[in-house]
Formats: C-alpha cells, structure tokens, sequence
RNA sequence: GUGGCUGUAGCUCAGUUGGUUAGAGCAUCGGUUUGUGGUACCGAGGGUCGCGGGUUCGAGUCCCGUCAGUCACCCCA
C-alpha cells in the first residue's frame, strides 16, 4: 500500500474549504470587473531566467526549479508579478495603456511553513500599468477595501504609506544611501516593538539622533490627518518627501470622498515592505481580530515593473489578496463556512416505483435554475434528512406515496424544521413555480 | 535554510516512577421507529500510539533519526 499523503506546505482542500475558497474567488471576480480590470493568464512554469532575473537571494532560493525533458531551466511562479512583467513587456503593443488586468491562481514558494503560509497557495492580483496617475493609486486602495468589505470582513485595516515620505526622511538624515536596511528594520516595529527596532538600527551604525527620528516617524499614529501633519514636518523640504505626504493626502481625500469608514484606513509610516521594487504608496492590510496572521492582501506602485524584459517604461500600481492565508484567518475566527454542498435543494428519494417521476421533476426544477441534489437510494426518510442537514441544504423536497396520491409535496426548511404543503394536482410546472418561490424564503434563513 | 515546542481513533484529549488484550467524549454507521434529521436508549466499526531505528526481560511512556504541524529568525500572501 502507498500511503496517501501530502507533501509539506501543500494541501487538500474539502467540499467545505473549496467552497468557501470559490466564493471568495467569485466576490474578487465580481469586485476587480467591477473596476474594469481583465482577466488575464500566464503559464505556471516560465524559463527560470524569466524568473530569477530581478529576484534577490531570498526569492531565488525560494523558487521550485528543474530541468526539463527538453533540457531546459525552468522554474514554477513564485508569485503572479514577475510573469506579469513578463507578459506587459511581450504584449504591450496589443494591449495598449494603461492596461488594467486581474489574475487569479497558484503560486509556489518552498519556504517553511507557519500558520496561514504555504508552499502552494493563491493570489489575486490586480494591477494597472502605464499611468502615473494617482487616480490609479487610490482605485487601488478603493479595490481592496471593496474587496475585504465584500467577503463579509467585519473587522479589516488598509495600512498606507509612501515609500517617497520614507526615502524623504532619509534623505533628511542622511540615510539615502542605507535604505534597504533601515526599512527593513523599521518594518519590524509591530511585531519586534521600539527597542529592538532601535537597536538594530543602532546596530547598522546609525547615529543615535537618526534613530529617534526614525522611531518618532514610525510610532505616528491616530487620524489620517495628525499623522500626514507629522509626516510633513519630518519630511521638511525634501521634495520627494513632500510629493510623498501630497500622495497620501489624495487618498484620505479619495477615500473618504468615496465614503470608506475612516476606521478601515490608516496612514501607517512604519509600513515598508521588503520587496525593494515599490517606489510610490505601499499598502498592507489585516484582520483586527488576528494580526499576527500577517498582511492579508498588500501592494503598492512601482516606477518601472518591466525594466528587465523591455526597453518601454511601464509603471503601474496593484495589490495581491491573499486567499489562503485570509481563508485560515477566517476559519480560526470562526468565520468559515459550513456548507459541503453547491446545491440549494434536496430532493428526497422515497418511492423506488416513482423513479421516473423524480427525475422528471428534478430536472424541471434545474431547468428552472435550481441547484438539485437528488439523492441516489430510497433509503429512510430520517437517514436522507439527516445528511441534507449536516451538508448545509437549505431544503428539501419531500414527495412520497401520499404524496403523489394527493398531488401535493412538502417543502421542508432544514433549519427551521419548519415544513409546508405545496399543492401541484401532478402538475410539475405547478410544482416548480411554488418552489421558486418559496426560494427566497429559504435563502433568508 | 537555522533554532525551540508538539505529534495517541475523523475531531478534542486521558493514559500514573516504562509493566498484561491502549481509553473517554463528540462524530460516523446500525437498531429502538420499512414516511420525517438537532433529544433518549441499545449496539457496532474505527488506532502499525506520525514513521524508522535503538536502549530494555518489557516502550505510547526513555534515546537518535526522519516526516508533519506550530512558534521565532528570515521573508512574505
């Protein structure tokens, strides 16, 4: 016997997971066309130098790579950017700008694995390119909370901030030139807290004024307003700074113009982001309830996404959801969903006589755009109901010898245990039409 | 990749200083009830104690390795 297994990082995904996986996937669908994005596709194996061209130590060693059965160096997509890049560079002259696109599937890191952080996992990207509108960068952020907001998140923050208000204090300090570093230790705060923050900087050489600076920046927090008022004392005259604070300053304005709960968006200056290629406004995003799940859905602009496969400038601004983390979030709030079934209604199979009767009606119960179980053996009454119930149906249909005898059939609502008669005289249009609209009924339960 | 913690039925856990055929609750299946599921009663199935090796007369219990989960570093969705 081989024992079925599943590698580390990797997993199954049951009836109740994949669905709740599906609907999130349809609400970002539903959100992203909303805004105008396409979709788009690329392959999940690329040419590993397609992939490994503008990626850090860190990302490279992440990568799945092999050779292939033509002898070729090939690595599976570590996220859904690079090969964006990639694809932007190879089709521009069809696509025309800007280009709004959504793309929606795996990715694979083999990195260890934490809670809510996989080897195989999903990502939503949307991004815009070819503009250097603001416009775009409050979309983004308008997207996203469109997004969590249309899951069913109560409780979510959109943490901004511009990596032009960081790079103008650094420039202040006279720090330009160790950016990389004293981001990613600022970075750290929530999690680390102020001291070790300091003394890592310290640790990096970083002058004692410096470092209180830093911290004074990266500890600003409270209305959108105080915190950009901090923000532009600190930036001084830097122009860079001051263009920073300016962009901020359009998406609290955007936002609340729009009608955003000002609790759902925050101005957030110890928000960096490792990744070294995001040039504007940076966005990071967590549940209240569990934000050491870490950012659920995060991007930011970017100067020049396709500067390695095309000679054309392309910037752009997007953001990526993560499903999977956000998923187990959710599961460990308690806010998953039970349901194991994609159908509404079941229909109860009770006369073995009567076979053709049920067919016929299921199948004008589907026609009119019912989802229909129709269950495969004439089994006890109580053993089929007992399974519709536990499967998450919101009805079911009960016709037996009576029944049929009678012209008649009992809706029965699961949860309620409530159930009513439905006179159809064997007339299965009859039925179906006090089905649908019972239907409504059913769904407000 | 490095380090810490964890690993007993589908799930949550018991299992005394290593000592006879490894237990409970919930869940599942069957019955009481060959037409009505959340209660009650009766019964059943299900465990190579993650896996492999070692110490021992004897290991779920100790040691090593390995796999997996989790936390931290790192990085990130």
């Amino acid at each position: 016997m081989i024992q079925p297994r599943t590698l580390k990082g990797f997993r199954d995904h049951l009836p109740a997971q994949a669905l709740a996986r599906e609907r999130v996937l349809d609400i970002a669908r539903r959100v992203y066309r909303s805004y105008g994005f396409a979709p788009i596709d690329t392959p999940a194996l690329e040419y590993l130098e397609v992939l490994t061209g503008k990626g850090s130590d860190e990302t490279d060693k992440q990568l799945y790579r092999f050779t292939d059965h033509g002898g070729r160096e090939v690595g599976m997509r570590f996220d859904l950017t690079v090969p964006f890049a990639r694809f932007a560079a190879q089709h521009v002259n069809e696509l025309g700008l800007p280009f709004k696109r959504y793309h929606m599937a795996t990715v694979w890191r083999g990195e260890n694995t934490q809670r809510g952080r996989y080897r195989e996992f999903m990502q939503c990207d949307f991004d815009t390119i070819g503009t250097t509108s603001g416009v775009a960068d409050l979309e983004m952020v308008l997207v996203v909370h469109d997004l969590l907001a249309a899951i069913g998140i109560e409780r979510f923050s959109i943490r901004v901030n511009d990596r032009r208000v960081l790079a103008g204090v650094l420039e202040r300090l006279g720090l330009a030139d160790r950016a990389t570093g004293v981001l990613r230790s600022l970075d750290k705060l929530a999690k680390a807290g102020a001291e070790a923050v300091a003394a890592e900087l310290a640790g990096q050489g970083v002058a004692a004024e410096a470092v209180a600076a830093l911290l004074e920046m990266a500890r600003l927090a409270g209305p959108p307003a105080e915190v950009l008022a901090g923000l532009a004392t600190l930036v001084g005259d830097s122009a860079t700074g001051r263009a920073g604070v300016a962009g901020l300053e359009e998406i609290v304005a955007g936002a609340a113009a729009v009608g955003v709960p000002a609790n759902r968006l925050v101005i957030d200056p110890s928000i960096a982001r490792g990744l070294d290629y995001y040039t504007g406004i940076v966005l990071e995003s967590f549940l209240d309830d569990l934000p050491s799940l870490g950012s659920i859905c995060s991007g930011g602009r970017y100067d020049n996404l396709a500067g390695l496969y095309t000679k054309q400038p392309l910037p752009g601004v997007g953001a990526s959801l993560g499903i999977d983390r956000l998923l187990a979030g959710l599961e460990e709030l308690g806010q998953g969903t039970t349901v194991e079934t994609p159908a509404e209604l079941f229909l109860a199979y009770f006369e073995a006589d009567r076979l053709p009767d049920y067919l016929r009606i299921a199948a004008a119960l589907r026609r009119a755009g019912l989802a229909v179980e129709f269950f495969p053996e004439p089994k006890k009454l109580g053993q089929q109901l007992k399974l519709a119930a536990k499967r998450g149906f919101r009805g079911a249909l009960i016709i037996g010898g009576e029944e049929f005898a009678t012209g008649t059939a009992q809706l029965k609502n699961l949860a309620t245990h409530a159930s009513t008669t439905i006179d159809w005289h064997g007339d299965v249009g009859v039925l179906v039409d006090a089905v649908c609209s019972c239907r409504a009924g059913l769904d407000a339960v």
